[in-house]
DNA sequence: ATCCTACGATGGACAGGTTCTAAGTCAAGA
DNA sequence: TCTTGACTTAGAACCTGTCCATCGTAGGAT
């Protein structure tokens, strides 16, 4: 994760301690936060951070394409920063634990023309919902 | 949706008033409302009926399977009672409309074992993405 | 090394969506 | 008809997320 520290700072980020905190919480594997839990353990590190520059971290992620944001449930956002090797999840009713999974085909392909009803179609967004070996 | 009434009435359900006129707004084809649009709707017909036994009707559908919610982005959930066909969802990014859309493949079938890390696995989720023809 | 200043951070107010609570009401079985 | 507990109500509370005015500071200029 350090090199996406190098890549914002060639992007022209101005590189405060609030932003290397929130980079450094979402670092690491099958990781996937919601904003308020990102603002906890960054507050941690950093007591005073406020949670409007969480929100503003998360978004300006986002928007570079740095970090996918994953909507599981109706319930806050989660945010995955495992965002250049495309992947869908599996969720678990149970628990809620989330995990990235590969799927077979790219699910966009399988949405027919006849299908799309004139929307110009840029993703598909797979969510898989099961029980972990735990809650099973 | 009249033989929706006799199994909510078969499972226990107190048939109420509003629990009727809920269920009778839901009834149609091709209906995504959120739960303030369903409120509206009811209120046309039962004034006095409150926004928290929306909520509570709708979650109990939700829970008894008979209306899918479907989570579009950041936004009110939206509330499908077409729940006897499996279908997927085409969400617009610009305004969150909300069409039935038929993969040609079952998603699912697409999710290899050793993709599944030990769960029992029993539905898939797609939210195809993008404008529709009014907002592109 | 110090100064400047525009960009970023802060916290508090605000808003939309949803859930909770306490009190009143009523469907349906006895 | 009576009784009772499930249901409804209004509004407060809560959660997630955004906005705003003000303050602070990273990093280039001097």
């Amino acid at each position: 994760m350090s090199d996406l520290l190098e890549r914002l700072r060639g992007r022209g980020w101005r590189m405060t301690s609030q932003r290397r905190v929130v980079a450094e919480v979402l670092d690491g594997d099958h990781v996937h936060f919601t904003a308020d839990e990102v603002h906890t353990r960054a507050a941690q590190r950093l007591p005073e951070i406020s949670r409007a520059t969480v929100y503003n971290t998360l978004g300006e992620l986002v928007a570079l394409g740095e970090v996918i944001e994953v909507a599981t449930d109706g319930r806050a956002k989660r945010y995955d920063p495992n965002a250049h090797h495309p992947h869908q999840h599996l969720v678990c009713s149970g628990c809620g634990t989330v995990r990235d999974v590969h799927p077979a085909r790219d699910p966009l392909a399988d949405l027919p023309a006849e299908e799309r009803f004139g929307f110009t179609v840029s993703r598909a967004e797979v969510t898989y919902r099961g029980l972990c070996p735990s809650c099973a």
